[in-house]
DNA sequence: TCGCCTTTTGGCAGCGCTGCCAATCCGGTT
DNA sequence: AACCGGATTGGCAGCGCTGCCAAAAGGCGA
């Protein structure tokens, strides 16, 4: 920190070095703690580090190193819009930052297209693996994945078949479980709510499960509404507001997710339509306020960050290439 | 993709230049545009390169170029679990992604140790530049920052001295304008419901100019209920319970955010306590949800995205180096 | 004290790319 | 036909580090 230095330039191995005294593989090994050094090696080459504030290159590191595949791993999400992706990110940074390695992201916002130059971005930095959301990518993204010689996980979706690893929950086994629980209360006519599906394809997916079981029970959708845009609150109560408005018989609503389903509860609250006596309302995603509603939010609570902590012990030992962590049906009270 | 290749090699410039008939750095110009060559060489590189499927190694190219930097943005945000980082996040990848550039990311859980540590990590890489959150950080941090050669960005909070760049708004303004409009409609017993001051300390400083902003309107916070661990509607809810149980006449709860608002709403509707006439209740941040309330949150909204938008911005062109975003109070319908 | 084996060490090539420079090419001049 | 300036091109050093290897140092019994 106080020697001189020729603006612009870093310390580097080198300088650390001369400063220590040694050899730069010696450097390296103490800084690596790999293959055997001295402890007096050790102590001059900490000493040296120190003084200089040396901050390796990792760049340089990696591109040196044996397989010259840097310890990173790239992560495309399409959104952070909508807290499943932060949840799952967090799963992963929490699993990654204790192995010291960090995640480069992009967000698709739910473009193939915008995915595809994000992926051949990510491997560009030579990344230790590449983790996807859901299954469908162009061949583009595939052909990608497969020969940039990384470890890749697709995360979320287990409703197909993936590229390499795994690691999710099946969307349309939720949206049939969701159904099956609104049949057994005795719910006939059912609308759902949902934002744009041909965007979020695992709503579609679960939207399609649900019609499935739904058709099981010979019963049918009576109602769809389709809002565009990402999904929110405010997205959810306008659809209620269009759905009450124009079907006046209808006794329950599956939402998209738990936002759409808040902004749904609102919109009752609002109207004085009484849940569920009324009107049942049944969300996706088990999100931290659905507990604390005054009527616990009736949802299926999906395994967000252990699906990120997964992908990530994915990355590290050899695990299975399929994990379905399933999900959990909360019955709450408005459904 | 149809060549033979010896298995666990990649595809490298000298082998597209091979394949194309070319001179690497011709290869090179091409593919980065920059420099002059001809039609011909580069319809021959451009084939190459779709033939065998290659993807640049920018590990070696940042290496290799002036100033060694690599084009990546570092970034270090305390947790994704609020809606705010991933918010921010938005605004930054939105605007990074146009130029290309990719984050790195660090979640340091609000720790000042984690966050010398990520800030170490992530110089490794050289980045471009580093963004970091608020202001406070431990010296270390500051010294690693400082000659890490890299621009750095404080995002948030600019109620303070910052490295270099720092992008935000006041959080003591916050709290005293939302103090003021809390005193301007009248209420007079007033309690504060937040979590963990000592980890999120811009929350701190919001209920610091509160605190002072009332103290200007000879009033005081008649009662303050921390609570550990982080914001949650869930946290809202309980915390307000506890007050209402142990304060009978408080008149107004200002929440340290918007997520404990709406916890303390749901616990206000539960518990039959007509907002505002019995209880206002005034939180922070103008989250999406807050507007499609049946009786629409009173809050500040707080450019999130723009910050990040402005502090991507701060990276390519010459910015001032102190943003002042502001804030917008929101009346609302709770207070 | 010497020889043998193990531990520790330093030198140096090379990872894939870019920047520099000199060589070559091309078209129009004289 | 020789010449000239700009456009285009290829060769090659070197970015900072790691892996390999051979050399040096140290430990220990004879």
């Amino acid at each position: 920190m106080d020697e001189f230095q020729p603006p612009g330039r870093l310390v580097t191995l080198t300088d650390v070095a001369r400063a220590a005294g040694v050899g730069e593989s010696t450097v390296s090994r103490v800084l690596r703690n790999h293959g055997s050094y001295s402890k007096r090696a050790g102590e001059r080459v900490a000493e040296a580090v120190a003084r200089l504030g040396y901050v390796p290159n990792r760049l340089a590191g990696s591109l040196a190193g044996q397989g010259a595949s840097a310890r990173l791993v790239g992560v495309v999400i399409p959104s952070l819009a909508n807290v499943v992706f932060p949840d799952l990110l967090r799963g992963l940074t929490a699993a990654l930052d204790a192995a010291g390695i960090p995640c480069v992201i992009g967000v698709s916002d739910y473009d193939p297209d915008r995915e595809e130059a994000l992926v051949a971005a990510l491997l560009s930095w030579r990344p230790a693996a590449l983790l996807l959301t859901g299954l469908e990518h162009n061949p583009g993204t595939v052909a990608l994945a497969k020969t940039g010689g990384v470890r890749v996980v697709e995360m979320i979706d287990t409703d197909g078949e993936g590229i390499d690893a795994v690691v999710g929950f099946s969307n349309r086994a939720v949206g049939a479980a969701s159904a099956r629980h609104l049949v057994a209360r005795g719910y006939r006519r059912i609308a759902y709510l949902g934002h744009d599906l041909a965007v979020d394809l695992r709503a579609g997916k679960r939207l399609a499960g649900f019609e499935a079981a739904l058709g099981e029970a010979g019963l049918a959708v009576q109602a769809k509404e389709i809002r565009p845009g990402p999904s929110s609150p405010a997205s959810g109560r306008a659809g209620l507001e269009v759905l009450l408005a124009r079907y006046s018989d209808l006794d329950a609503v599956y939402f998209s997710n738990d936002d759409m389903a808040l902004g749904g509860y609102f919109a009752c609250l609002a109207a004085g339509v009484a849940v569920p006596g009324r009107l049942a309302l049944f969300g996706f995603n088990g999100l931290d306020f659905a507990a604390a509603m005054p009527q616990p939010l009736s949802t299926v609570r999906t395994p967000r960050l252990e699906i990120g902590r997964q992908a990530a012990a994915c990355l590290t030992g050899e695990s299975p290439k399929r994990i379905d962590l399933g999900f959990e049906l909360i019955e709450g009270a408005t459904a």
